[in-house]
DNA sequence: AGTTTAAGTCAGCCTTGTTGACATTCCAAG
DNA sequence: CTTGGAATGTCAACAAGGCTGACTTAAACT
């Protein structure tokens, strides 16, 4: 079942970075750093009366504004049910506005409002904090590998909406 | 607040990686990528009856063989009461094994059993699958500041228990 | 006219986090 | 030897945020 890479099979470049224990340092590390990345923002959030669902809509609606409730569910791969509840108090505290869609009336279309907008500032700012110490730390040709390597790691599904995005925003 | 980065004051190299939409899709592809990353796991829990977090105890467990409570609480970052609920039931289920410290009796010393090992080994090497295809995609290079970057935005106190665990096991 | 789709809602359940209170056991300092 | 504090474990209660299932409404499609 384990499969044992690294050793003694190496072509023309070393194979030691695909070893079992180096797999798992990157595990480690993964669960490590993502702690890492939410912590700021998660203390804005509780002192808010918000949670990490909360920044993830907002993320994404500031992110492609206009998106359909639909749309947002496949993108975060939760449960209307989930998502609902989480749009419900963000539009009752007057964070996001729900408008109806134009060509199909059935479509509501979300958009942040000023005071939405300025959470996910305040959120995505502290977040980019750190990432933005880590970057620099660590230099532009590292970045480009973590970027590879997190693209790497994605859904084939999550990846091509992923790059969707790139191809909408430049 | 936004400090807007890039653009113009590049010194000797460009500071592009540094602009607040190249952080914005570093931060995406990190929800991404740790989505993909617990997927396969998650998984494999959800058959069992077990969750995320007997995942992360098994994992620091194997790690970390005898490793007492409190030290296991440090490094998951949770409560006792939240530990303990997950390790009662693997303890219950006989993966875990707890034994009474020789040195200091009130410590509780924990071990995985045979079948413990099984399933943790089941769940990381589900883990490591899509891990290696990631790093075998990509090569040595990217993999390298993958784990740079995944270093630099660990808390400090973690990085240093992270590391540390690097200097044990060679 | 009938079916499908988008959205929303209600109810109930689960996991996993939290506080607070409390008991036990044991080490170590007075 | 006693007592304070540390390590562990447990009970109860609660909240966030997932989930399923059932059902409504409105609009669009066929």
């Amino acid at each position: 079942m384990t499969e044992h890479s690294g050793g003694g099979r190496a072509g023309g470049e070393s194979l030691l970075f695909l070893t079992d224990e180096q797999l798992r340092k990157g595990i480690e590390a993964m669960f490590f750093a993502y702690r890492g990345f939410t912590a700021d923002p998660d203390r804005i959030l509780d002192e808010q009366g918000y949670g990490r669902a909360h920044h993830r809509a907002l993320h994404f609606i500031n992110r492609a504004p206009g998106n359909t409730v639909n749309n947002l569910l496949s993108i975060l791969g939760v449960t209307k049910q989930s998502l609902n509840r989480v749009l419900r108090t963000l539009i009752a505290d007057g964070l996001v506005e729900s408008r109806v869609g134009t060509q199909d009336k059935r479509e509501r279309h979300l958009y942040l409002t000023e005071i939405g907008v300025a959470l996910e500032h305040q959120l995505s700012d502290a977040q980019r904090v750190r990432m933005r110490a880590a970057y620099r730390t660590v230099g532009p040709q590292a970045v480009s590998g973590f970027r590879q390597v997190l693209e790497a790691m994605m859904d084939p599904e999550l990846r091509r909406k992923f790059n969707a995005a790139r191809e909408s925003r430049k």
